[in-house]
DNA sequence: GCAATAGTCAAACGACCGTTTGATCCGGAT
DNA sequence: ATCCGGATCAAACGGTCGTTTGACTATTGC
């Protein structure tokens, strides 16, 4: 059970953790199926970490720092590049869902299994869990919110947010990825390298999509 | 902690086990919980469900029955009306959504918790639960998707299934509804009856958006 | 060489889990 | 009047839960 690099106690909890945490919930993953997929002491999550609670936390942070930090440094870039003026759409949100989608699809240190769990997280409404990631995405929402303001003048600012809002939701059901669908129409053969062309296709669509009461009111360009 | 109305052992128990089931998942609702605050003995969950897995199907089933066989009749009703022709993909979605829009809407019989249950549950890849999911969606998929391929003859097969895949995504964690983004955005002060449209305008701009890869490839009308 | 510290360990703690049991109640058929 | 089956009930079952304890080991600083 224990894994095939020793490393350091604390990183083979997380590991084992992100992965049981994934496929079982936050309830359905015990200390005692972490520990021993981990190859440690029963106790070694209380010292380390303090409680389940704090294991869960550091399973979110240490990926989400990485990846929120990967977020805003492709804001920054973006926004130097255009010296000014607003950035396309269509660049804002690659920024945002890029980095996401290349964790998505690194298998092999673990970035899959990760997206997973962020994808089932979104809908849990435990509140431990709403608070820190709440404060976890913080900076990425406002500075991205903003910039999608500019990018769309002519969609009303509570437009933008459902339909980030929107987004969203269509990203991590795509990494949650239980195919819910596949069950029924029979498991899709697809490359899954073709998920980022496919998602952000979609994705456009839908944030430039023509509003819903008024006239056939145009959007981005 | 008695509901209002006594009603029948078995409902008091549905109703009570729908709430707490979306509230604090599979797991983390236990039978006491749920006994407790339908004004039940323990064990009547077991006396009439079998077990708290049966409890859980019958849950799903009481509700997905109904939903899927409103979408049936929308089908049918649509394919009537456009005699032989194949129908707008803005009539086939809002055949689809339509009625769990609407139950999402309906807060005093419950329907908006259970909407908030189905979005939760989508992501959670427990066995049993995949497999009676299945069971339950496999006409209405079958149909819809046969459906879509014909009203956008211009789109891939695959590339509409996983449209759907992404739309269902959209909806159902609109459904779930934590918001995430509220969190940090602050609350939305709008008017709840407005997600109909919104979700209806984003998700036929995602399902007509140009094809990912080959030329501005156009779509329905 | 020795004290101090961080880490690991087996064992146990009380609490809660889903389920089962057997007694009890009750309305309708015999 | 009696029996019967469905329904409800308090109580208990064996297990598993997250957490804590106290002893033991290895490493560090002086």
């Amino acid at each position: 059970m224990a894994d095939n690099l020793p490393a350091d106690t604390a990183t083979r909890i997380l590991d084992a953790a992100e992965a049981l945490f994934a496929e079982h919930g936050f309830d359905g993953a015990s200390m005692r199926m972490i520990t021993s997929q981990a190859g440690v002491n029963l106790a070694a999550v209380n010292y380390h970490f303090g409680s389940k609670e704090g294991l869960f936390q550091e399973v979110f942070h240490r990926r989400l720092a990485e990846l929120n930090k990967q977020r805003l440094a492709c804001l920054d870039a973006l926004e130097a590049e255009s010296a000014g003026a607003a950035p396309k759409p269509s660049r804002v949100l690659e920024a945002f869902f890029g980095p996401a989608l290349e964790m998505a699809a690194d298998t092999a240190r673990g970035g899959a299994t990760f997206m997973r769990l962020l994808g089932r997280t979104y809908t849990e409404p435990a509140e431990f869990i709403r608070k820190f990631m709440a404060v976890e995405y913080a900076e990425v929402v406002e500075r991205y919110t903003r910039a999608l303001y500019a990018a769309l003048p002519d969609v009303p600012k509570a437009e933008i947010v459902w339909r980030l809002h929107f987004m969203m939701g269509a990203v991590s059901y795509a990494f949650s990825g239980i195919d819910a669908l596949a069950l029924v129409t029979g498991r899709f053969d697809d490359d899954p390298a073709l998920l980022k062309p496919r998602l952000t296709a979609f994705l456009l669509g839908g944030l430039r999509a023509p509003l819903p009461d008024g006239p056939e009111g145009k959007s981005g360009p």
